[in-house]
DNA sequence: TAAAAATACTCCATAGGTATTTTAT
DNA sequence: ATAAAATACCTATGGAGTATTTTTA
């Protein structure tokens, strides 16, 4: 056996197409299925069953598929802690982000990483959360910037700031005329959502304590963005995260956003990583830029 | 890198000696040295500090051995699927058991085993808890018989029994003459008790309160059957699990034992496997032969 | 018949062997 | 002086390539 099998195996369940999975390993067809063929041998057991038009994973196979996942992440991590050995503060570092998050925390924070770890690759990966926890958790990101609570134990968190959320209305709308909104003057229908998936609709939803009355009717399959233009055209309202803050922007000037008035609703964002991620002062060092580069007068900063 | 690889570092940490780390990993010195050279070179940090007297593992090498041992488990374990998909009751068991229960409890279930599972290679490893527990940690072992609550988020157990404590006495000791014993009429002068790191130890002076008056003039460096041999000889009294009972039998005619009155001294034989480990179906199989071929005289069997 | 995996073969990188040298105590 | 790791050099296994064939939906 082989650590490189191993990721071969991994590429075949995952793309379950032996020509697509050796593009991926960037080795020819054949190389593939000669090392599956082989590895398939010495364990005495098929991994998969293909035809010429279909592949598909054993029982078995599914199982070594998932001890595969797990031994290439610590392969990873031995990588990691010799790079961390090295310097801390070199290497890649693969970061999640929400797309919350991502477009509103990343302008405020890219300039000071590059200039504070000049020799970290970061790579930024958007996605919803269900989908940066699994990657978290298989290895294929080493850190993620996520606003829920974590339930798999194999991750831990680095609390970043508590963000309240802000309710966003169009000029003209008569509540913008006030300094502050409670949310019991929002009307369940004029209130817009995300789709699901995104956190922060769930979030929404519970601030408003609007379980009852809203119905697809709210959701717009959108980004935050758009959702802000519906807003700003006189479509709705909605709750905002206060870093997306945009009173006196010029560009937005159909847009007004007021704070809540219990001052209660909001979201802790925080960056997650694996227990066992070897660089621990690696991700320090950016949950540090983060607490450091975001504005105090709209979170709470952590510690 | 390469799992072998991370063999060699394992032994080599192990071994703290290049040569004897070679005989180890079955292949020379030469060629061992030039793969640890490399792999050190290929992650760019040194694992091992060596002059021509001394090894010694530098702080990343400590690091990259636990990451290593992690691995190299995970890579059994896949191996161990394979073989339990074949055929889950053929392949090797590695199987741990403590002192005190090896000798009384192995001649009851081999043949049953051998009998029921005769394509198992089984292999049992005598050794003390923390050893025991350690190495099932490791992936050293596959199981491990014992009689303490496992504190290892990564061991799981399955109850085999609950065996009695009885009190061993002289057959001249004026105790022997009674049915039962209350611990309260043993002093604590004439308890003999295994040494440290025997859990029977702990638990026999904690089932007789003895906290307080024992000390080494009670403590006998020696096996359970050595104890037996001075407690025939006059030497003193102990208390001994219920399986090791010899009541009747011709070689032991000078030692009796008779039943703790309060019933309540005692302990609980569980097997341990880790939660990774994949041949469930065979730890059960191999829990139920026990349960099976333990006398229920002696003992209350699980389930 | 067409797409995809398997087979046949060739090549070369590298793991591992033996013989020897270097090094530090 | 000696034990032990490093170096030098050689061999052979096996991983990966290209060209081609087989298979089945």
């Amino acid at each position: 056996m082989n650590i490189r099998d191993l990721e071969y195996v991994v590429a075949v369940s995952e793309e379950r197409h032996f020509g697509r999975a050796a593009v991926r390993c960037h080795i020819s067809q054949p190389a593939l299925s000669g090392q599956i063929r082989k590895l398939e041998a010495s364990l005495g057991v098929a991994l998969f069953e293909r035809t010429n038009r279909i592949v598909q994973v054993t029982p078995v196979g599914e199982q070594i598929v998932a001890q595969a996942r797990r031994l290439i992440t610590i392969s990873d991590e031995i990588v990691a802690t010799a790079q961390n050995a090295r310097d801390p503060f070199s290497g890649q570092f693969r970061l999640g982000i929400i797309p919350t998050v991502g477009p509103y925390l990343s302008p405020l924070i890219l300039t000071e990483i590059s200039r504070g770890l000049p020799n970290l690759a970061l790579t930024l990966v958007e996605g919803l959360t269900p989908d940066l926890m699994k990657r978290l958790a298989n290895g294929d990101l080493d850190g993620a910037i996520l606003a829920t609570e974590l339930e798999d134990p194999h991750l831990k968190e680095i609390v970043l700031y508590d963000e309240p959320f802000w309710v966003a209305l169009s000029e003209n709308h008569p509540l913008a005329a006030h300094e502050t909104v409670d949310l019991g003057e929002l009307s369940p229908e004029e209130l817009l959502l995300l789709a699901d998936g995104h956190c922060l609709r769930d979030q929404v939803v519970d601030a408003c304590q609007a379980k009852t009355g809203i119905n697809n009717a709210n959701t717009r399959e959108t980004s935050l963005e758009t959702l802000f233009a519906l807003v700003a055209a006189g479509d709705g309202v909605t709750l905002a995260p206060a870093l997306t803050n945009r009173n006196g922007s010029r560009q937005s000037s159909t847009i007004v956003m007021r704070r809540e008035r219990s001052g209660t609703a909001g979201r802790t964002v925080r960056l997650a990583i694996r227990v066992s991620y070897p660089r621990a002062e690696l991700a320090d060092r950016l949950a540090s830029i983060v607490r450091a580069k975001v504005p105090a007068s709209l979170v709470t900063v952590a510690n």
